[in-house]
RNA sequence: CGCGGAGUGGAGCAGUCUGGUAGCUCGUCGGGCUCAUAACCCGAAGGUCGUUGGUUCAAAUCCGGCCUCCGCAA
C-alpha cells in the first residue's frame, strides 16, 4: 500500500522501519526540528533521522492543518495515513483524505488511558497488564474505533522506559497485521465504550515529588512510572535527588516518614507509611546517575537524616 | 549568547578561596585471621589533577580559550 507516515519520537521509529519493509512509504511527516537541551541546539526528531536513512521524503510543517500544506498532502494520494505519536491533531479534512482513512497506534488498551501519557499511568496505577491499540482515527482524542488490540504483561521490574520500548516494538508488529486485514477487507471495527474510558494527562515535573507518607507500593510505582522523565525525586539537606531504582522491604520501622532508618550494602532504607523503600540507584543535582553504594562512598549521610 | 553545577588512580568525593611533597571512602591485587564471609587485620599497585595557552622561582589551585557530562528552565 501507498502510505504516508506521521510520527515524531523514538516510539514511532520501529513502526516506520516495519512499514518501509512491507509497504511503500511515500512520505514521512514529522514535527519541525526544535531547539532542545541546555544550549539552544536544533535537534531533528528521531523519525526524521530514520526517514533520511531510508531515503524517504520528509515534510515538517509547523501546522499540518495549514491550507497550503493540506494541498500538498492531497497531491500525494496515499491509500492510508499511519499516525504514531505525531504530536499534532488532524482535521476532518485530513482524516477523510486517504481512501482508507487514518489509523493510529496508541500505547494502552483503549478506552483506558486516552491521552498523552498512557504508558506512565499504567505503571503509576500499578496495573498488571497494558498493551497497544490500533484504531481508526476520528476527530476526538484517541476515541476512534478499535481495529486491533494486543495485551502485554507489566513485569515487576518494568519501568516506563522498558515498557516504552516493548510497546513500541509491539505496535510496529501489530500495525502490519492490521494493515493486512484492512487490505483484504477482514478488519472488524469496534466502537469504544466511553463509559469506561479514562484519561492519562501530560506528565509534569510536580507529580514526581515523592510523598513518603504514602505506601511503599505507591512510591515504587511512582519511581518506575516516571522514567526516564520527569523522574521521581525528593530532597535531602536542600539538595534534589532523583530516585531511579528502589525496592521494597516488608518490615515496619519507627521514625518519621522519609527518615533514613538503615544504611547498608543493599542501599539506603527510607521509612514509608507501611514499611520502607530501599534506594538503589539515584542522581544528585548536577551529577550523573549512580548506584547508591557509589553515592555513599563520597557523601556523609547518617541515620536519622530525612528526605523531604 | 536562557540560569546553574561538575570534570582529581577503576568508582564516589575532598583539596582550589589563602599557589609550595596528591588525600579520603570503596574497589582491585598480595598476605594474615576465621568453620566461614560481602566481616576484620597487615601490605601493595594504580593519577601528565578534561584539554590548551598564559602569569609565576613554583599551578590541581590564579587568568583566558576550547571539549565533555549533568541539574533547572524551555
Amino acid at each position: 500500500m501507498k502510505i504516508v507516515f506521521m510520527g515524531t519520537p523514538e516510539f514511532s521509529v520501529p513502526t516506520l522501519l516495519a512499514l518501509s519493509k512491507h509497504h511503500e512509504v511515500v512520505a514521512v511527516i514529522t514535527q519541525p526540528d526544535r531547539k532542545k537541551g541546555r544550549g539552544k541546539q536544533m535537534q531533528a526528531p528521531p523519525v526524521k533521522e530514520l526517514a533520511l536513512e531510508l531515503s524517504i521524503p520528509v515534510l515538517q510543517p509547523e501546522k499540518i492543518k495549514n491550507a497550503e500544506f493540506v494541498k500538498i498532502l492531497k497531491e500525494i494520494e496515499a491509500d492510508i495515513f499511519v499516525v504514531v505519536a505525531y504530536g499534532q491533531l488532524l482535521s476532518q479534512e485530513i482524516l477523510d483524505m486517504p481512501r482508507l482513512g487514518c489509523i493510529n497506534i496508541h500505547a494502552s488498551l483503549l478506552p483506558k488511558y486516552r491521552g498523552p501519557a498512557p504508558i506512565n499511568y499504567a505503571i503509576l496505577n500499578g496495573d498488571k497488564t497494558t498493551g497497544i491499540t490500533i484504531m481508526q482515527m476520528d476527530l476526538g482524542l484517541d476515541t476512534g474505533d478499535i481495529l486491533l488490540k494486543e495485551e502485554i504483561k507489566i513485569e515487576e521490574d518494568d519501568t516506563s522506559e522498558t515498557l516504552y520500548t516493548k510497546l513500541s516494538g509491539l505496535g510496529s508488529k501489530s500495525v502490519i497485521t492490521a494493515l493486512k486485514s484492512i487490505e483484504n477487507g477482514s478488519i472488524i471495527r469496534e466502537k469504544q465504550d466511553d463509559s469506561v474510558s479514562s484519561y492519562a494527562p501530560m506528565l509534569t515535573k510536580e507529580i514526581g515529588k515523592i510523598d513518603f507518607s504514602k505506601t511503599t507500593e505507591e512510591i515504587l510505582n511512582l519511581i518506575r512510572g516516571l522514567q526516564p522523565w520527569p523522574s521521581a525525586y525528593t530532597s535531602l539537606n536542600g539538595n534534589v535527588l532523583k530516585i531511579f531504582e528502589a525496592s521494597m522491604i516488608e518490615q515496619s520501622y519507627d521514625g518519621k516518614f522519609g527518615e533514613i532508618v538503615e544504611i547498608n550494602s543493599h542501599g539506603i532504607y527510607v521509612k514509608t507509611v507501611n514499611s520502607a523503600i530501599i534506594i538503589k540507584e539515584l542522581q544528585p543535582q548536577g551529577k550523573k546517575r549512580m548506584k547508591t553504594s557509589d553515592f555513599l562512598n563520597g557523601t556523609s549521610i547518617k541515620l536519622g537524616d530525612t528526605f523531604t
